[in-house]
DNA sequence: AGCACGCCGACT
DNA sequence: GTCGGCGTGCTC
């Protein structure tokens, strides 16, 4: 310990919920420049920390030292640094673990970031005729006929892991290379005149900061857009950072590249182990990856060379982190392109208000392909109106007809219905108790092949009771449908015609969504039933008629953006239908068919359904016409997160300026949840300066707040989910 | 967040 | 006597 001005100074960021920089003596002989990995004393922990600044400590206190520098270049540049911090700030989070956010876990926990580019393989001249091979094996031969491989690319191409690599080097199938050969050249495919436009539109302004909107349905060919765009960017020395909403679309992504750029990419998300996430990063900052695809947390990934960024389902809600550092990766790359003065797109047939506004605001270019069906058109759209009538397992009979003549004529149906299970509810006949969780504010969801009772909202799982616990009968009845119920009842219904139910419980196991998608994408499966998941950007040409089970869960959802989302749902998967030979259909279920949503939504274009939510929005003061911050708070008290939220909404007033509107706090829509009580207040401005210059100071008189210590609370900068 | 310290009730 | 409940304070 130190005690005294020194120019030896370093300011860290170390991991823990807290708002500032801690200062660090460094001994003789090290050096930690910004950027760099540092081990630190904290407290009566040891941490790893980042190095943000070197200035000389202002006051006299004593400091601790530096206990190990751990690397020899920062890991992160002034310009990683630079996006971090930014979005610390913006979405009004602890440095420290921003800085976390933006590392791996293995760099994370301090372990060296030393990357040597991988070993080449080839061929061996004299190779043996091998006795027998799997099938990875034979791929990874076959990959490297062409000349030798990156052990990278030989295990992307083969899916061999490292082991299976060395396995043919000591079968002396294959041997040491000096270098990989030049990648192969891709496969361009040949531009429709609009995605030609686009991609001359968007290779004039490389090299400077602009946001364009490509805006196409699945199958109208946006990929091909980035793609080619990409291939210029690389041939002009340049990186490519691809972000997708989830993992399941990160391979179908990585083919894609491969096919069109003769080389693999890099891929950053959560299904990879510890160490191969440390690779593809250290790859990627090494700058020895021209493509990395990746899912949210990549957007902070240094990558040297980067020259265009792609935000592949911009409108997707999944780019926004709902749990921890709540930030939205989408934000965050606007910010990062802009700082790099480099272009970024965001592609969607369904862009969110947030995008659309930007356009209209002259700050993003739209650039529209029109798919063969048109860009975001349905097909024809009817509502059917299921009031007084008679529902089938959550079908009415027009529905029915209508998947009866598509399925005869040779078509394929989808069945969308956001709920899983087999019932939302289960319910006594005979005395009308209800099964729900004594955790939350909610029913028990029947799930009826494990027979077990589940609450979607905490996890708990309960067997069915066997008798009514209020009047001792046997006479339950599941109230209510979900995909699973959807599922058994179309294949009694429609025998024959081979029924695929597609959510979160039939795709648990690895590889099985992939499994379910290509029998869907083939046409073997001719009824498809299922989720949001089914929605996700991927395409079933033999697709003829989509029915959307139940419309009003969106219409008078608490959350203001719920009909927005689902008109992107519905637009999302109907759009898929009708793009073979046959026409198709869309019909929507719901017990509201005046609602002005719905009825936009007839009329079959996602244009005029935004026009008349933005003109909406600018009405009530919401996004994108004002700015958000939201404070939650839950406890298992039932009555301190509303009290506790009324003396922050008191300080607030004194803080922020007047042009920031601070509501009432109220229970959250959902009042109960995994057993604890959950309120919200909300502030609303209609610039975003006065909000965001108030938050430092706010977040400190909220720590100290007395009994802040006794709940939890969270802000959230620009919440996307309000429930 | 961790991880201490400190002060009170209830156990071998 | 001390074991442990959680309220409070601090981390360079
Ligand atoms: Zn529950
Ligand atoms: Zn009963």
């Amino acid at each position: 310990m130190s005690t005294g001005e020194s120019s030896r100074t370093v300011q860290v960021a170390v991991p823990t919920p807290l708002y500032r920089c801690f200062d660090y003596d460094l001994s003789a002989g090290q050096s930690a420049p910004p950027g760099t990995r540092v081990q630190v004393p904290f407290g009566r922990r040891r941490l790893v920390g980042v190095v943000t600044s070197q200035d000389a400590a202002a006051d006299q206190r004593p400091r601790k030292c530096v206990e190990a520098v751990l690397d020899d270049t920062p890991i992160f540049g002034a310009e990683d640094r630079a996006l971090i911090e930014w979005t610390a700030r913006y979405f009004a989070a602890p440095i420290g673990e921003v800085y976390s956010l933006a590392l791996p876990v293995r760099l994370r926990a301090g372990q060296s970031a030393a990357w040597s580019a991988p070993q080449a393989w080839r061929l061996r001249d004299d190779h043996p005729t091998p006795a027998r091979l799997g099938r990875r094996q034979q791929a990874a031969l076959d990959a490297l006929r062409d000349g030798a491989l990156g052990e990278d690319e030989l295990r992307a191409r083969s899916g061999l892991d490292r082991r299976g690599v060395e396995r043919l080097s000591a079968l002396k199938l294959i041997t040491a290379a000096e270098d990989a050969s030049p990648a192969a050249a891709g496969t361009a495919a040949r531009l429709s005149d609009a995605q030609a436009a686009a991609v001359a539109s968007l290779t004039a302004r490389l090299g400077q900061f602009s946001a364009s909107l490509v805006d196409g349905v699945t199958g109208s060919g946006k990929t091909e857009v980035y793609l080619a765009v990409a291939a210029e960017v690389i041939a002009r020395g340049g990186q490519v950072l691809v972000l997708v909403p989830e993992i399941g679309l990160v391979n179908s992504m990585a083919d894609r590249v491969r096919a069109r750029l003769g080389r693999s990419p890099r891929v950053l998300h959560s299904g990879l182990s510890d160490g191969e996430r440390a690779e593809q990063w250290l790859a990627a900052r090494a700058g020895a990856a021209d493509v990395v695809i990746a899912t949210r947390s990549g957007v902070f990934v240094p990558m040297p060379r980067l020259g265009l960024i792609v935000v592949d389902e911009e409108h997707d809600g999944s780019y926004k982190q709902e749990d921890g550092c709540r930030y939205s990766a989408r934000a965050v790359a606007v910010w990062r392109a802009r700082q790099r003065a480099i272009p970024i797109v965001l592609g969607s047939a369904t862009p969110s208000l947030e995008s659309l506004q930007l356009v209209q605001a002259g700050q993003c270019e739209r650039l529209v392909l029109p798919g063969r069906a048109g860009a975001a058109v349905l097909p024809s759209v009817r509502l059917v109106d299921v009031r007084a009538h008679q529902l089938e397992h959550g079908l009415c009979h027009e529905s029915l007809t209508a998947m009866t003549e598509h399925l005869q004529a040779g078509g394929q149906v989808l069945v969308f219905l956001n709920r899983r299970g087999y019932a939302p509810a289960v319910l006594c006949h005979s005395c009308g108790w209800v099964a729900d969780c004594h955790r939350c504010d909610a029913h028990l969801t029947l799930h009826r092949a494990r027979n077990r009772l589940c609450c979607h909202h905490c996890g708990l799982e309960a067997a069915p009771p066997d008798r009514c616990p209020d009047c001792g009968d046997r006479n339950f009845v599941g109230a209510g449908a979900g995909t699973e119920r959807l599922e058994h009842a179309l294949a009694r219904r429609f025998a024959g015609f081979p029924v695929l139910r597609i959510d979160r419980d039939t795709t648990r196991r690895v590889g099985e969504l992939d499994a379910r998608l290509a029998r869907a994408a083939s046409g073997e499966a001719r009824i498809l039933v299922g989720t949001q998941m089914l929605a996700k950007g991927h395409n079933f040409p033999n697709l003829s008629l989509v029915v959307i089970v139940d419309a009003d869960q969106g219409l008078f959802s608490a959350d203001f953006r719920a009909g927005e989302r689902m008109a992107q749902g519905i637009f999302q998967v109907g759009g898929r239908a009708g793009r073979a030979q046959r026409a198709g259909e869309v019909l929507i279920q719901t017990h509201h068919p005046d609602h002005p949503l719905l009825q936009q939504l007839v009329r079959g274009d996602y244009g005029g359904f935004a026009r008349m939510a933005l003109a909406e929005r600018h009405e009530t003061a919401l996004p994108p016409a004002s700015h958000l911050v939201l404070l939650r708070a839950e406890s298992t008290d039932t009555d301190r997160p509303l009290e506790w939220l009324r003396e922050a909404a008191t300080v607030g007033r004194q803080l922020f300026h007047d042009s920031v509107s601070i509501w009432d706090p109220t229970p959250a829509p959902m009042a109960r949840r995994a057993g604890r009580h959950r309120a919200q207040l909300l502030l609303e401005c209609a610039r975003r300066a006065p909000l965001q210059s108030g938050l430092p100071a706010w977040i400190e008189a909220l720590a100290n707040l007395r009994n802040s210590r006794k709940l939890r609370w969270s802000l959230d900068v620009d919440p996307q989910s309000m429930l």
